[in-house]
DNA sequence: AGCACGCCGACT
DNA sequence: GTCGGCGTGCTC
């Protein structure tokens, strides 16, 4: 009886595709495969194999089983659940599984070996070479060890007393040193980490929330869950994903100490060869600890005991384009497919996670205690309307003194200002017309350092004219409110003796400069550093004692559905920056809206008021976390096509009970790299099948060629 | 995702 | 008269 493999392909197809199984092939599930595509040939994942013939079309057939390693059924089973997740085809995250088993291998290393053949010839220099060898040199290393020319060497090697062989390095990875202490916990870490060592010890699929104040040590209490997690099982692997881990390195390096080895990476800055190592490593159980972005959810552990997501309310753990997931729900998913315990941890946690919290369906630890002798910041709220800066400047002057106070008692102040550049708007005061951005339509934002106009959505940027490009004016060119750079000209211009920074994704441009001004502001090296959200988070300044946030109403705007969490979240991380040591810190909102009750409840200091407002607010308008939301996303060059097919697409809407479906509306970014955006929104009750009732919709119409339609389940981002 | 097939502009 | 642009559609 001949068989079928169905070969899963990592490209946007509907479903896996049948394929003859060669005489003898012996192919089992989870077998990386070639397989004819049209007329290529493509990598593959046999997903099933079953007992038939072609059937009624004669089916072409598997080309060759590939050597590289299985991937195995749990991750298999994940791609699937991830795709039926986010009503997506599976090749997507396919594709993301196979991130590297496709890159390519570590170039072979040539080591000398003597085959035992003696030297047809013995001089001095070659009995010194035969001595050396054998310790696995390379021919230029041996010839330098036995300080010898690399002639000698090769001559042996003509000779036949020696052999090259070329063998790719296995991956090593240094096994955790499971013996090594922990450190000093304080009882609300102590207690915690007995929680979270019970909820490993299960050894089933459980999640907790590790919820603790910036500032509370919850890295050391989830890396006890670590330790735990590897010591009960010889063979238990962990994963702790980090937002934005290219930023992250120090929690990174603590990883390192805590087990006296360096976790294996993962994230798009590995390069190609060491990730097909870590995969590989991975695959085969040789590796137990990986530190990762978001994609590490996709690789192919062998037994997975413990996924950690740090920082959990992170909005960077939403993947927004091509493969739309959220890796945090995802990675609830692989603890469950894995029978894996699952650690959130965040000092403000999403109000999914907490709701989850307060159910009872994830174990809530609270952390309460600073650690050490750390004291939470005072938070103050400065009215802007009664302490307004002078005109052109943004700081108040309340602000300006703390920082001056700051200053003169030789500590360290970061001014927070989630807006890159210098200016967020350019017009032009002859004519009054906005610069914008050719192809989005949205403003296009100075940055002075590079003397350019740039289009913050699509990285499109132009030389500052010198002239108004509507009317012609000379010099007419304004710059409207503030970006960093901006606020860091204004604290030049007040502090010209204080040392100053500008951090954000344009001055920290990849991770090692982002490392090294992290580590210049750690080190005492800057007095006053001004920074977009990309310093808000995690890191710990010792010698930091005030935060000003310039404009604390800037995300309250916009008015999405989570505008007041993210505000929360954001002012709530970047005032625990401050005062994380031994002296107390102070962290100064300025606002134009100071009885907004998300930054009266930051003032009092009391999340617990503002979740309780928040949730009370989200009941009752069924929205997330007691309702979900999907987006469906219509895109086209064409404006009459997108039209016409949108009100298509909004008549076959299925009807259901506790759904109801919004639009269509323009996309809030309604033209991006060309194409014209509109967007239909979904509100269902928890009780509906989100997903079911998103791919009936979809596949009651047909889009026509023009148009893209792209489904967004519970999102973020409402651009 | 690739890659081919298919209809409309500037070239040897 | 052809070469080739990339829009549209298919790949077991």
């Amino acid at each position: 009886m001949s068989r079928i493999a169905s070969v899963l392909l990592p490209m946007p197809l509907p479903e896996a595709f049948d394929y003859a199984e060669p005489e003898g092939m012996g192919l089992e599930v989870g077998d990386q495969v070639a397989a004819p595509l049209g007329p290529r040939l493509v990598r593959g994942v046999v997903t099933a194999i079953r007992d038939g013939a072609g059937g009624n079309r004669p089916l072409k057939a598997v080309e060759a089983r590939l050597e590289e390693p299985p991937l195995p059924p749990n991750t298999l089973e994940f791609i699937d659940w991830a795709a039926r997740y986010a009503v997506d085809m599976p090749g997507g995250p396919l594709a993301i599984a196979l991130r590297g088993a496709r890159a390519p291998k570590p170039r072979a290393v040539k080591r000398v070996q003597p085959t035992g053949q003696a030297p047809s010839r013995s001089t001095p220099a070659r009995e010194r070479v035969m001595q050396a060898a054998g310790e696995g040199h390379s021919p230029a290393d041996l010839a330098r060890a036995a300080g010898v020319s690399s002639g000698v060497v090769k001559g042996l090697i003509d000779d036949g007393a020696l052999a090259v062989v070329a063998e790719a390095p296995e991956a090593r990875f240094d096994p955790p040193d499971l013996s090594r202490p922990g450190p000093a916990l304080n009882d609300s870490q102590a207690a915690a980490a007995t929680a979270l060592r019970r909820l490993v010890d299960g050894g089933d699929f459980q999640v907790g929330l590790l919820d603790g104040v910036t500032g509370s040590g919850k890295t050391e209490v989830y890396l006890e869950a670590v330790a735990h997690a590897l010591a009960r099982d010889p063979e238990a692997q962990v994963l702790v994903l980090l937002p934005e881990i290219a930023l992250t390195q120090a929690a990174i390096a603590r990883i390192g100490e805590r087990f006296g080895a360096a976790p294996a990476e993962w994230h798009s800055d590995v390069a190609p060869p060491t990730r097909r190592r870590v995969w590989e490593a991975v695959q085969a159980g040789r590796c137990r600890i990986v530190v990762g972005a978001r994609s590490a959810l996709f690789l192919p552990f062998r037994k997975l005991a413990l996924i950690v997501v740090d920082e959990e309310h992170d909005a960077s753990y939403k993947q927004e384009e091509g493969f739309i997931y959220q890796a945090r729900d995802l990675a609830v998913v692989r603890g469950k497919i894995e029978g894996a315990a699952v650690v959130l941890a965040s000092a403000t946690p999403s109000l999914e996670s907490l709701r989850n919290a307060e159910t009872g369906r994830y174990a809530w630890l609270r952390l309460s205690a600073r650690h050490g002798a750390a004291q939470l910041p005072e938070i103050e709220l400065v009215d802007l309307r009664e302490h307004p800066p002078q005109v052109g400047r943004w700081l108040s002057p309340p602000l300006v003194a703390a920082v001056a106070e700051t200053l003169g008692r030789g500590e360290q102040a970061l001014l927070f200002l989630n807006r890159r550049g210098y200016a967020p708007l350019v017009l032009c005061k002859a004519c009054g017309e906005r610069m914008r951005s050719p192809d989005t339509d949205s403003w296009l934002v100075e940055h002075r350092y590079t003397g350019r106009l740039v289009c913050h959505l699509t990285g499109f940027s132009m030389p500052k004219p010198d002239k108004c490009p509507y009317c012609g004016a000379k010099e007419s060119l304004i710059a409207i409110g503030p970006g960093v750079e901006r606020v860091q000209e204004e604290v030049r211009a007040l502090f010209p003796e204080a040392r100053t920074a500008v951090f954000s994704s344009d001055t920290a441009y990849d991770a090692r400069e982002a490392r090294r001004m992290i580590e210049a502001m750690a080190a005492g090296e800057i007095d006053i550093m001004v920074a977009t959200q990309a310093a808000a988070k995690g890191h710990d300044f010792p010698n930091l004692t005030l935060v000003g946030v310039v404009d604390a109403d800037l995300s309250l705007r916009g008015g999405d559905l989570r505008a007041g969490e993210r505000t929360f979240q954001l002012l709530a991380q970047a005032a625990g920056r401050a005062g994380r040591r031994e002296r107390p810190g102070k962290a100064m909102l300025q606002t134009w809206a100071p009885e907004h009750p998300v930054l009266q409840a930051l003032a009092a200091g009391d999340r617990d008021a503002f979740v309780a407002a928040e949730m009370a607010e989200r009941e009752i308008a069924g929205l997330p976390p007691f309702g979900r939301l999907g987006a469906v996303i219509l895109s086209s060059e064409n404006p009459q096509a997108l039209e016409a097919f949108s009100r298509d697409m909004a008549a076959a809407a299925p009807n259901a009970d506790g759904v109801e479906v919004f639009g269509p509306a323009d996309a809030p970014l309604a033209l991006v790299r060309g194409r014209r955006r509109k967007r239909l929104l979904v509100r269902a009750d928890r009780t509906v099948d989100l997903q079911a009732y998103l791919s009936t919709w979809r596949a009651r119409v047909k889009p026509p060629g023009s148009v893209r339609v792209v489904i967004d389940v519970d999102p973020y981002s409402f651009l």
